[in-house]
DNA sequence: GGCTATAGGGACAAATGTAGCCCTATGTCA
DNA sequence: TGACATAGGGCTACATTTGTCCCTATAGCC
């Protein structure tokens, strides 16, 4: 005679389907608060980390290197260090970075034709 | 004759163009570790929080309930009581939240479509 | 009565994420 | 020599997010 843990596990397996759901892996990857504007930036052609900073002022340096190294990490995109002097550091998209442009637009896009609207309701206040 | 600190901010204005991209807007909306399948479950006709609950089941109810009433306060979902006992509660999309489909679709389908590479990327070890 | 189911929230602890500060190192220009 | 550019990381403190535990309320079933 099963238990009622038992009962309750089975009745689970019964109706969750496939909670595992491939947005929970996207949203993994995007996460962090800037990591969406560097992938932008870098899709649009932003490669050094300088014109990155100067491109997203309300992060901090600090910030975007930490975020910058985890994007490179996943490997959504590469750097290329020139071996210079003052040092010269370029971003790119790698193939597998380039898969997530798909997304990278959708999002983009809703973002902005929704400007007004969310920008209301993302004031603090509301 | 110009100090060095606005010489500083007429060259970061000069250099950033449009750093105010959409894809930040889309990003704070879906901020929320379980946000996105909840969206994705809503979308997929999955309508009562019970329901919700088992099919994430790594998400408490305490947080799933804190961030479904996040996404109705930002009108991506609306809630309807229904004056039964036990109680019975059904969300859906609203029409805001509907024009999100794209997104939710194009995050699901990269997902679903790297998940093998992915589920190693994010293992914590990595 | 004791267990399940329905739905929800308060209070607090733990974890995670982000911001700020300071440090290195070197080349160019005034 | 001092200011600014380049690029990056360590450490600490604060903020935000998540998770845990406990509480309400009612109907059905054994």
């Amino acid at each position: 005679m099963p238990s009622a843990p038992d009962l309750l596990v089975m009745y689970q397996k019964k109706i969750a389907p496939d909670f595992e759901c491939g947005i929970v892996l996207t949203k993994e990857v995007l996460n962090g608060k800037w990591k969406s504007s560097l992938l932008y930036q870098i899709a649009m052609g932003v490669q050094r980390p300088s014109a990155l900073q100067r491109n997203i002022p309300d992060a901090t340096r600090r910030v975007l290197n930490v975020q910058l190294n985890e994007l490179e990490r996943h490997g959504l995109i590469s750097k290329t260090i020139y071996p210079q002097l003052p040092p010269k550091v370029e971003y790119s998209l790698t193939d597998f970075g380039r898969t997530l442009l798909p997304v990278i637009e959708a999002m983009t896009h809703w973002g902005n034709e929704h400007r007004e609207r969310l920008e209301q309701i993302l004031l603090p206040s509301h």
